[in-house]
DNA sequence: AATGAATGAGCCTTCATTCAT
DNA sequence: GATGAATGAAGGCTCATTCAT
């Protein structure tokens, strides 16, 4: 068996880290071409061969990331064996991605100049609609067994996750010690499940 | 008795009403000068001699909504007569603040672009730190009476606005009723108390 | 007998001052209004008031400044009693004048900048037309008896007053003692008549 | 034998033949970018890609024209086989140079308000220091040997080189036959050896 | 005569993008 | 796939000038 992959090619690579660098020390905007460039190695003809345009790149980038944070909080959803397991899970496993993944997080979730992206990308319309049909099918499902309180899918994404993104947030932007994400996770997982949890579980 | 204050010449404001509108309908980058000249009715001179330059312009515009939003916030916390009061009583602080200021709400909080100006701004990190410094005073008295949990106030922090703000978040993103936000306040304040209250509380 | 002057208001008088400080500092096209302002007290609008604008300003200090060389110029050669007093007498006088009024010298005779008003304006061509016809007129009586050679108007004043020129340009660049220029005076005005004069002098 | 010299590239030279053209019609600060590119051929880009900035452009055209300038004078100086033919030779040359560089010679030597660049490059600071450094051991020896008076540097210059400056001057503010500069020559050359001939000449 | 806030035309410069090699 | 010189549209900003007080 042969696993069929189109391999991204070093250089393509080599871009996307030196963009993802650039945009974080600035802005998207901010960030000039050449700035790419330099720190990738690349020239500008290369990044426009492989992106197209300075927004591509970005929106590139931000899907591609976006796609691998769903995959795995869906993962974690989806192997849950119970309501708690779920709601606890799904806190672990954001928390164990960003601890992994610092950069490309804070590129992700702290740029509401992609919010852009968010509007004008159907790749990400996809991706996030994904998300919210699996993870409402399957507290759907808790819900009517009374194992999760039954509330409006916006009061459940803050009482669910609202704490730990927060925590997320003050980490990325004031960074500690490396496990500072790991370490947190008990307490919000917990108290994501005491919000949340219904009155049979 | 007459108060002594240096009123805003009304022209400046214009100019920060103006730019708030198109920042938000755009991006601060993404927006124009002779867009902010068009909606405010000033001259792109006026503009300049003001803020010194659209830099300036989307810095005083932060520096002045945020100091509000916290005046606000540090009032709530300082007239409170218990610490269920406080903590709840800074949920609904939040909320009606945000309901009221819906778009300067849009600008501070989901612009990250602007995490630029916080690291830069010294205004920025006086207000912050006030805001840390009352908010801890205010705690710490009543995490040793035993009515607050000890907790890191990273964590105080995101068990106790987490969720208010993902809410708001996702409420400024795609608005729904007008009284959503303040509608969600019981369920959100009593979140918040029972994830911050101690044993003796 | 009362001499009618019209004499210059102080604040005039200051904003000139603060003008040659200026250009001579930078430029007259790199000099701004609000330079002059800051440094004469005056306010912009008392500058129109006077000139009417930069290139009025620059003008206006260009003309006083010439008729006043001029004068002194001339009156060295009006008063001469012989060909040899005129040649030496206004080596002597340029020097004077120019050790007297450093700046002002700066000011009119290394910008070519202002070659533009040169051109322009009627006021300094009547100075220089002036200078020109009294001057040839001068030297014309003692060329026709012997006493000066006989040259063509432009390699008189190179042979004339050349040397003196550039002595003064290079004093002027690199200032050294103050006395510099009225000491140089002799040789320079021995070289001026050994140049010009005629084999009957 | 093949000379291994790095060619500027037309594009460039292209610029900086429009450029003297404006500058000399105008003024450095009065010629527009949007002119230069006109008369060149070249985009705006380019220009900031050669020179950086307009101020980079009109010191660039200094320098090389400087150095030119420079390079025939010292040359003059270096293969003159006597003290008269070193004293006239320069004249000559200095002539001749401006007689077929009339252009660059009227940016270069009328311009003061280049004076700005000299006091700031380093690049002009070390051509100037070069022709004096040259001169001025020339001279000395002739100067140990009687041949040419002992005179202060500053008087050097003014007696030998002001009247041919002056004359050069007046022959570029007005011009007259095309071989004006040349028919002076002999005049020029010798008023500028008697004037600095020493006894034992 | 004096003031200085307000104006806005104009210009320098940037920087994403192209394309011939 | 890779390169980087060349392009030029677009926009931030300056600064001389005006004018109501």
């Amino acid at each position: 068996m042969s696993a069929v992959v189109t391999e991204t090619p070093p250089r393509r690579q080599a871009i996307l880290d030196a963009a993802l660098e650039c945009f974080l020390a600035n802005t998207v905007s901010a960030t000039k071409i050449d700035a790419i460039r330099d720190r990738s190695g690349a020239s500008v003809g290369s990044i426009y061969h492989f992106f197209g345009s300075k927004d591509g790149l970005a929106t590139q980038l931000y899907v591609e990331v976006l796609a691998d944070h769903h995959a795995n909080y869906l993962d974690a959803l989806r192997t849950s064996r119970s309501a708690k397991a779920g709601v606890t899970g799904a806190v672990y496993a954001h928390l164990r991605w960003v601890a992994a993944n610092r950069d490309r997080a804070r590129y992700v979730f702290n740029w509401r100049e992609l919010e852009v992206i968010d509007r004008r990308e159907p790749a990400v319309a996809a991706l996030n609609e994904e998300l919210y049909r699996v993870a409402s099918e399957w507290l759907a499902r808790h819900v009517r067994a009374g194992r999760i309180r039954s509330l409006s899918p916006r009061m459940f994404q803050a009482l669910w996750m609202g704490a730990t993104l927060e925590y997320t947030r003050l980490s990325m932007a004031h960074p500690t010690s490396a496990d500072d994400l790991v370490d947190a996770g008990d307490a919000l997982a917990d108290a994501a499940w005491q919000a949340v949890r219904g009155r049979r579980a």
